[in-house]
DNA sequence: TTGGCAAATGAGTGAGGATTCATTAGAGTG
DNA sequence: CACTCTAATGAATCCTCACTCATTTGCCAA
């Protein structure tokens, strides 16, 4: 649903757009050949790669474009602003992680090793695509507007998702009741998010099972007292 | 109005400093009053309310210097540059941080009770300052180098002061020892960073001492079956 | 070959903003 | 008052982009 939403572009004075070049024509195609073409796709990777490395505000579009190996205006014949790039990419990230969870959750139904399973899941993406993990560690953290509000939908869905599988844990009583499904939520994706954040900034590899499985461990038994 | 004659002669100058207008001294004093005048805290102030609500990247020296009343050329005065600003803030507020950690720990000795009390004042803070509670959050992840080396330095400081607690208590057999510590501290920092992170994006307000009360019930003895 | 059209190009435009520095204000001091 | 030194000022400099758009390229059909 992308109407032409009425956003102050970063730094831009509003202006407002032309609507197509003859007066004729309705909504001239933003993206040439569709969300799915080849170079929508190659852009975004460059932006990804290029991003990580410098940061939203040090990376030109034009070595976006570079990267991607197209002219600095091709990008805007796909996207409407560098700051969309930015979101697309993160988008098709998180849809990416949504669609390997629901099919796996069609097989695995119990909710330790579910959510034994997105911890893993997030950590193991996370090093497959080490750039995609960087974005999400820092500027998808970002306070600008333009990154913030829409952050905040896909984390509070990736929370949402946890405290589902959570609520199921304690109806069925294998997780604690008098604990909120919230606070046990954010705890699970804190500590996940924590030890990324670790890893990349200090450059130290970790093994994703084993990772997933001991941070499991812990909010599930706990590390006060002895082991059961 | 700008005919720009190719006058590329003089880059960006080098932050050489004069050596003042007489001969003589030879170290002029960079912070005029030293670090901590009043204007060098002004400035460092204004700089967390201007940057905690636009972002590092869209907060022009400009605002942050018209937020502490003094003029753009003031704030180099005071500082090298932008993000010299912004890095003494943080710094600023590591090093209260410590001073009452430390203080604390002179007579609070129990390791489950200096981990709640991290844990508290860690959110309590940032109730009370939720400007810097928000650059913490946000800027402070930046991948940009100049913030990222120097983060890093502030977060490994942390979390090792959480890893001797924790040893400790390993060491005393009131933890399991079959767990990293460091991954225990992971945990822990994780749980409380996101709970902040989240109170901070949804505006939605939290009681620190239950909250940290409760983290610590989760990651001491689990949330897996029930209750002790 | 020519005409038409979509896609792509990349130099140009204009705004923004970090930093500088010549100048002014102020506070002592004799 | 005259002189000096320091702190503070803020207009000016000068560079960096985000984004535009006139032009070119490539393709296909007639």
């Amino acid at each position: 649903m992308n109407q032409n939403e009425t956003r102050t572009e970063s730094g831009r004075r509003g202006r407002v757009k032309v609507a197509g070049s003859g007066a004729g024509t309705e909504l001239q195609p933003a993206v040439p050949q569709g969300v799915g073409s080849e170079k929508y796709e190659r852009i975004l990777d460059a932006a990804v790669e290029v991003i990580a490395e410098h940061g939203y505000f040090n990376s030109p579009v034009s070595a976006i474009a570079a990267r991607a190996g197209v002219a600095d205006g091709t990008v805007y014949l796909y996207f409407k602003s560098k700051d969309e790039v930015l979101r697309k990419a993160l988008d098709r990230n998180f849809e990416r992680f949504y669609v390997v969870v629901a099919e796996r959750f069609m097989t695995l139904h119990d909710p330790r090793e579910q959510l034994e399973f997105v911890a893993w899941l997030h950590l193991q993406t996370a090093t497959e695509n080490r750039g995609m993990a960087v974005l999400m560690q820092t500027e998808m953290r970002q306070s600008a507007k333009f990154v913030a509000d829409f952050s905040l939908e896909h984390l509070a869905r990736y929370i949402h998702l946890l405290r589902e599988v959570i609520r199921r844990g304690q109806a069925s009583g294998i997780f604690r009741s008098d604990i909120s499904d919230g606070l046990v939520a954010h705890c699970l994706f804190g500590a996940i998010d924590e030890l990324l954040s670790s890893s990349i900034f200090t450059g130290r590899k970790y093994e994703a099972k084993q990772t997933a499985a001991q941070v499991l461990d812990v909010l599930l038994h706990g590390f006060g007292g002895q082991k059961k």
